[in-house]
RNA sequence: GCCGCUAUCGUCUAGGGGUCAGGACGGGUGGUUCUCAGCCACCAAACCGGGGUUCGAAUCCCCGUAGCGGUACCA
């Protein structure tokens, strides 16, 4: 730790920082890819250094448009931009070039086992307890050995020759460690189709790319080694690595679309009205810190505070409570016409805009429901009955506030009674003249506020709390209050 | 099985030889109020275990244990 190499400070080479995401476009962007390309973009930002967006995508049979389509949406949701892109796939000839040399060098070999064979190799080996499960076997093989394989019509895939001597990996986050090369099988780095696997070119192209430092997520920490295998056969420049550590369910197990569907995708939380500004806030936190006083941190502070010195070992659990509170936050923050804005598409989400809504009208509900948001989403269960007077008049709150007994019913009646009366010769229909006209009437007449302001609330919204009730009256207006009352008293 | 990584409140974390082990989310209690939310105040809540080293260890070392990751012609 104390020995990291330099990279994570400023420094005079620090215009030819590069970087790179490295999604499979197997699916859509999920919350670890999103820290990765956060962790990637924003040291590429604080350094003045270039990010790539470099599409893995060897496996054919896996990647597709559409996902590759999704992950530049979400990314660009985020705000995250690329100066460079690439894609693996338009990248054939580069790698079959550099698996030339290796074949050439002794440094790879052909394998012609089949699935099933080494199938039963990694059983034979797993139960003999050795480290790796394939021997190399086919390094060895006759050349009338080859000839039957390809007269059988075998095709071969391409291993890499690990080395006998410890390979060094060093790690800005985890430290240095060498590693036992007899642990280490010949990876296939050719499919027998001939496309190459991503542990080739993935440490080929951080070379051509001029890759300085590779972030990544720990799942990768495996196959560094072999990476740095590879680089050092082909006499390739190995970048400075940096892996960061997981992030967990709330059980402690990596979050993967595999096993959490879609609650790992970052799509996912901008359907349901998350904010960008509050994504990037919690995934941040996420395995990095900055010191015990700050949370809340714009892009411009993580561009200026970043530094992966201060990126922990251990994994972090994705919880969403936290997520809520910092997009609530975010939601707050901004002014009521951007948080119309924002909320507009989930009205219309919901068929409750017809279009011919007044805007003042729309930014008058807004700021009625001021802080109330943890996501944008929750602007429609908690503005509907502005829209539609068909809603359910809460039974448990109906209970509480009408009343359960013929009596409490009686009063109820009475009082909605009152209160409409009031309403409907009120000289001018504004917050202050109501909240005056009411509280006189409560106060002269001993009736608790509570009381009536609660029957009242019910009545016009269906519900026992939401925002002041004196600004929906003003904001139904007074016609639809009109009607919304002996509504409610025929519901009674 | 094998290889590797990790270990501070429930969660995210700060700290790092001598601190009342700090903050935040979440939780709880009280206050404000027409409800809810918010806001304010307060409370509970942690150094995985065992050995060393040391006057002193959560902090350094060793050993355990546990958890996790990888173990593919995926990335």
């Amino acid at each position: 730790m104390n020995d990291t190499p330099s990279g994570t400070t400023t420094s005079a080479v620090n215009d030819q920082i590069r970087v790179r995401m490295a999604p499979s476009p197997t699916g859509y962007l999920h919350i670890g890819g999103a820290r990765t390309a956060l962790f990637n973009w924003l040291f590429a930002k604080h350094h003045n250094g270039t990010f790539i967006l470099r599409i893995d995508d060897t496996d054919m049979a896996r990647s597709t448009d559409e996902s590759m389509h999704e992950i530049y949406e979400a990314l660009k949701w985020l705000g995250i931009d690329w100066n460079e892109h690439y894609v693996q796939s338009e990248r054939r000839s580069v790698y079959d070039g550099y698996v030339q040399r290796l074949l050439e060098s002794g440094n790879a070999y052909h394998c012609y086992c089949t699935p099933e064979e080494l199938e039963a190799i990694r059983t034979q080996a797993r139960a003999d307890k050795q480290p790796r499960s394939y021997d190399g076997r086919c390094q060895h093989l006759t050349s009338e050995a080859v000839q039957r394989f390809v007269a059988e019509g075998r095709k071969p895939t391409v291993r890499i020759k690990m080395p006998d001597r410890p390979i060094r990996v060093d790690d800005i986050v985890l430290g240095s460690r060498n590693i036992d090369p007899t642990t280490l099988e010949d990876e296939v780095i050719v499919r027998s189709n001939g496309m190459p696997n991503y542990n080739l070119t993935s440490i080929i192209d951080d070379a051509e790319m001029r890759i300085t430092h590779v972030i990544r997520g720990t799942e990768h920490l495996n196959n560094t080694p072999k990476q740095i295998a590879i680089a050092n056969a082909l006499g390739l420049k190995v970048p400075q690595f940096a892996h960061i550590p997981l992030v967990l369910d709330s059980s402690g197990r990596k979050m993967s679309k595999r096993h959490h569907g879609d609650l790992v995708a970052v799509n996912r939380y901008r359907e349901q009205g998350y904010l960008p500004e509050a994504m990037l806030n919690f995934v941040v936190r996420l395995g990095w810190s900055y010191d015990d006083k700050q949370e809340i941190f714009s892009v411009d502070e993580l561009i200026e505070k970043f530094d992966l010195a201060r990126i922990g070992k251990s994994g972090s659990v994705f919880d969403i409570k936290k997520l809520e509170w910092l997009n609530s936050h975010y939601i707050n923050q901004r002014s009521v016409p951007a948080r119309t804005d924002a909320v507009i598409p989930f009205w219309q989400k919901e068929g409750l805009l017809n279009s011919t809504e007044d805007r003042n009208w729309l930014e008058g509900i807004v700021a009625a429901v001021g802080e109330r948001l943890t996501t944008l989403q929750d602007i429609v269960p908690q503005t509907r009955y502005f829209f539609t007077d068909e809603f359910e008049y809460d039974p448990k709150a109906v209970k509480k506030w009408w009343g359960n007994s013929e009596e409490k019913r009686q009063k109820t009646t009475e009082i909605l009674t009152h209160i409409s009366q009031i309403l409907e010769k009120i000289p001018q229909f504004d917050i202050e003249t109501i909240e005056a006209a009411i509280w006189k009437y409560t106060d002269e007449n001993n009736i608790k506020r509570v009381a009536a302001m609660q029957a009242l609330r019910i009545a016009l919204t269906g519900a026992s709390f939401g925002p002041s009730l004196f600004d929906i009256v003003v904001l139904l207006g007074k016609d639809e209050v009109l009607k919304r009352i002996p509504k409610a008293i025929d519901h009674l």
